[in-house]
DNA sequence: GTGGTCTAGACCACT
DNA sequence: GTGGTCTAGACCACT
């Protein structure tokens, strides 16, 4: 399954759920013109109340990645693998941004900054190569 | 001054507070045995609820980061310069984490992701030097 | 073809057929007495479900537009070019309505909305021009 | 009171509070940095869920009409007004071609399209002149 | 006091 | 079957 919730997350559920399809949809798990699973088969699988689930999609029809074909369901956009890799790009970029200017403001050397990422990218990339 | 505070953002008043003064102490704007601004001084300052100044002052000496002297105010911990670096760099360790690990399960490749990261550095370190 | 859906619009697809037999009726494309397309001809046409089809017959037949010779098909009924060009008034009368009073309530100035109306009607006369 | 719902009308209940405090807004009725009345509030006011305009507030700040300042309430933006007029016209300039093409398709002649338009703003302003 | 999230469950429209 | 709206009510975080 392509969506994982942690309840106890600060993040909330319905924003854990639209990065989780976007993040797929990003990575081609979804393509478009392909049917979503409906709110309710979604609720179920991941645990969750139907109007959580129908918020993250209500975002997702927002940004123009999904789509609704009344009656029927919910499916992705042509566009939706672009649009969904340049969002993530942008929070990425965002992400980074904050935490490396919170670092240097806090004194902490250019040098140990880039240490500390590339221990982060080291672990993932090992990570998907163990996978692999 | 060393806190900035933006009303717009998603970061709670007093967890901006918490970031801002701790940041400063890491980068060794505060010393230690060194008094901080009053709870009153700090809210007018930075035109905010003196409960949201309490409450950020309250946390930070959760932490062992201040103590107070009954009477005469807040002071920097002797060992607060190092427990602030380290929580910093905690912080900044799972910030990254969160960022890589999305976006690679986007998708996107490692070399792409190091190079938004050394975007992120340069264009700060840059900063750094004209200030200098 | 006299019908056009747009599948992604907020109007029902329902509706859409009616309001473009409607439509088509009232300028004269189908006269009375004349047999309309099959509702499996038209869905295959529209690519749309028979069911949604048939929905829309029903509410044309409802309202004297249409009517059913059993095992022949739906025909014009006589008197509907008359209805269907009062309907279609009614419903621009109302549309138009709720337009102006819309903007006037949020402080547009009478002579605005009449340029916006301008606007509207010269695009579209100049575009039929354009087809003759 | 500037927002009225009509629980009988197809608009959602949520769609015509956004629609009716915008239009304020629009007026000139809430300015730039006033505090809006409080979702509980506004909900009792006009005898709806408290969800419901939540969700309206939520759309108004989404389009940066408004903003919330956490634990005080939500407040007016600076360029509120101006983004309130522009949505307001674009939403009359869609109608209104809507509307006036749909005329168009079904034959009706332009200047009857005019003479009911006319009408339509007539009785408004007159409806205006009496208040006056 | 303020807004934000979530659940449970009803009811409706559309295909 | 599908999604969309709404209510009631709980619980939480922030100021």
């Amino acid at each position: 399954m392509s969506v994982q919730i942690s309840p106890g997350s600060h993040t909330p559920i319905y924003q854990q759920i639209i990065n989780g399809l976007r993040d797929a949809i990003a990575a081609g798990v979804y393509r478009g013109g392909e049917m979503l699973p409906s709110i309710r088969e979604l609720a179920v699988q991941i645990r969750v109340n139907p109007n959580t689930v129908q918020r993250a999609y209500e975002a997702l029809e927002r940004d123009g990645i999904i789509y609704v074909r009344r009656g029927l369901g919910m499916f992705v956009t042509n566009k939706a693998s672009r649009t969904a890799r340049a969002c993530v790009e942008e929070q990425m970029r965002s992400a980074l941004d904050d935490a490396v200017a919170r670092a240097l403001s806090a004194g902490m050397r250019a040098e140990k900054v880039r240490e500390i990422f590339d221990e982060s990218l080291a672990k993932r990339t090992d990570l998907s190569e163990l996978k692999a």
